[in-house]
Parts: C-alpha cells; structure tokens; sequence
DNA sequence: ATGACTGCAAAGAATTTGCAGCAGA
DNA sequence: TCTGCTGCAAATTCTTTGCAGTCAT
C-alpha cells in the first residue's frame, strides 16, 4: 500500500502539480499488487460511477493518462482494436516496426525462434504468436 | 502477374460476387510480388485519386476489405494507434492475449527466450521486443 | 498573483450503419 | 427477377482541442 504522500512525491518528481484528480487517478492506477491494463473508457466507468463523488471529467483523464505516460508511469501496449492495418500476407510472420517513419516490414517465420516459451493460462491454449521489433534508425539519440 | 480470371475465381471460391469494385480492389491487393501493407485510408487516396475514374467509395473499401478479411485473403496487424491501450506495468514485458474475452495477460520478460534474432533492416536498430500469444480456450473449436 | 490544470462542449478522425437504387446470378 | 452490393449521408465511437473558470504554488 502506497501511502498519499508518495504518490504525491511520484507526482512531483515528474513535474506534475499534485491536483486532486491526479492524485486520484495515480492512487487508482498505481495503488495495487499486480500489472493493469486499461483504456481511457475503463477509467472513466471505474471512477465516475454513479454514485461517486468527485467525478473526473474525461478530458483530465485522457490528458493525465498521457501525461503518465510521457512521465513513463504507464506503457502504451500494441493491440488491434481500433485504427485497423491489414497486410496481405496472411501466412503467420513478425514484423519490423519503425515508428517514427510509420513503416512496417515482414519478417519471415523462420528468421526467429524462440529457446523458450511460457506456458498459457490453464485451460486456454496458443494460437497465433505474433512479434513486434521497434526499430529506430541508428543514429538517433535515444 | 495474377489474370483477371483468376481474380474472379478467388472472389467466387470466398462467396463473394466478383463486382467491378471487388475485382478492382483485389487486383490492387494482391496483384503484387511483395506483401502489402495498409490501411481503409490508403487504399482511399490510391484508388480514389483525382483523374481515376471508377472511383470507389470509402464505404465499399471497408466493405470490401472486411469480407477479404473474414474470408482469409487479409491479416489484421497489431499496431498501437487508434485505440489506446495503456499498461501499468512499464518493465519490458509480453502479453497473452484473449481476443474472445478481451482479457491481456502479462508473461515476464525471462519466460520467453529468443534462439534466434533476425537481423535488422540496415541503417536501423531493434529498440524494444513485443511478443503477443493470441490464446483461446481450449475447448473452442475453430 | 500567475501559470498550470480542469471540465465542458465542440471539433476531429476513423469506422460503421441504414437504406434506396443498382447490378450480378 | 431477386438478392447481394454500392454509395451516399448520417450516426457512432474514441480522442483531442479551445477556452473560461479554478486551483496549486
């Protein structure tokens, strides 16, 4: 259990004015044992249900979600709902990603193998492994 | 250089009526040697640019490219725009993912081992690993 | 006091849907 | 002819933005 006032020092340390919200959203977000992962609708519903007090309006929650994150509170994860992206090759295959030039390429199923792999969540079962290299161009600092 | 008929074919195989726009799209699609990569937008400004003529309607692509989905001629990628998903957990890590159940699951970095790496594109580096297991359960069929 | 933050509502971007008219079988 | 398909426009969904009022320092 984190106690308020390091999530208030968290907060300061990242340049961020400790406000109300914030904190409430930091406790929330960082006041538990294990990982979670959510979206902004996910926020929005946990904290202002109805019968809530202080309801945070969803604009504070998108902009303190990505302040978190350019704070590195928080990670962004690939997944693939929303803005959609196809490709035509629908063999399985991993890919190369190059954010900042927002260019994709394949890389062929045999070019990795993995020495170890986990086991899944008991009573489900693998069925598609799919990996991402970011890529960044050599002479970028950082 | 795939012909015409075979386009047709492909259509007919999948149940799909090989129209003037489906037959124009999948030329465009997979009339090609190297895979392709893209998105409703794309596709858009490519066919609907100004001097061509049968343009097609941004309705009609989506269509289009959810039929050639569900009948396996496309693979959705993941990418992280669009939708945003955020994660607490910042480490370096991967993630089973169960699409039926929307649930994410966290595997820890030393779960997974690469035998082997494929090597970047030149003039580029590997900045960061994403490893998505998509898992079902286990008595689902299909 | 003053600059940052919040919250509303409006704007934007991406995708989906309803439906009338059209076209492939 | 008869469904399925297309295309328009409206509707939805998710996210961002502008700005006036509020709050932390």
């Amino acid at each position: 259990m984190i106690k308020q006032k390091d999530i208030v020092d968290k907060l300061r340390t990242s340049g961020l004015r400790p406000t109300k919200q914030r904190i409430k959203l930091a406790d929330y977000l960082f006041n538990r044992d294990k990982t979670f992962h959510f979206n902004a609708d996910k926020i929005d519903k946990a904290i202002n249900k109805k019968n809530s007090e202080d309801k945070i309006s969803l604009a504070t929650i998108y902009n303190t979600i990505h302040a978190f994150k350019k704070a590195g509170h928080l990670k962004e994860i690939l997944l693939k709902e929303g803005k959609n992206y196809f490709d035509t090759n629908t063999k399985s295959h991993h890919h190369f990603y190059d954010e900042k030039n927002n260019e994709l390429i394949d890389i062929e199923m045999n070019k990795i193998e993995f020495k170890k792999y986990p086991t899944p969540p008991k009573g489900k079962s693998i069925k598609d492994v799919n990996v991402i290299f970011n890529v960044d161009n050599d002479n970028q600092n950082q």
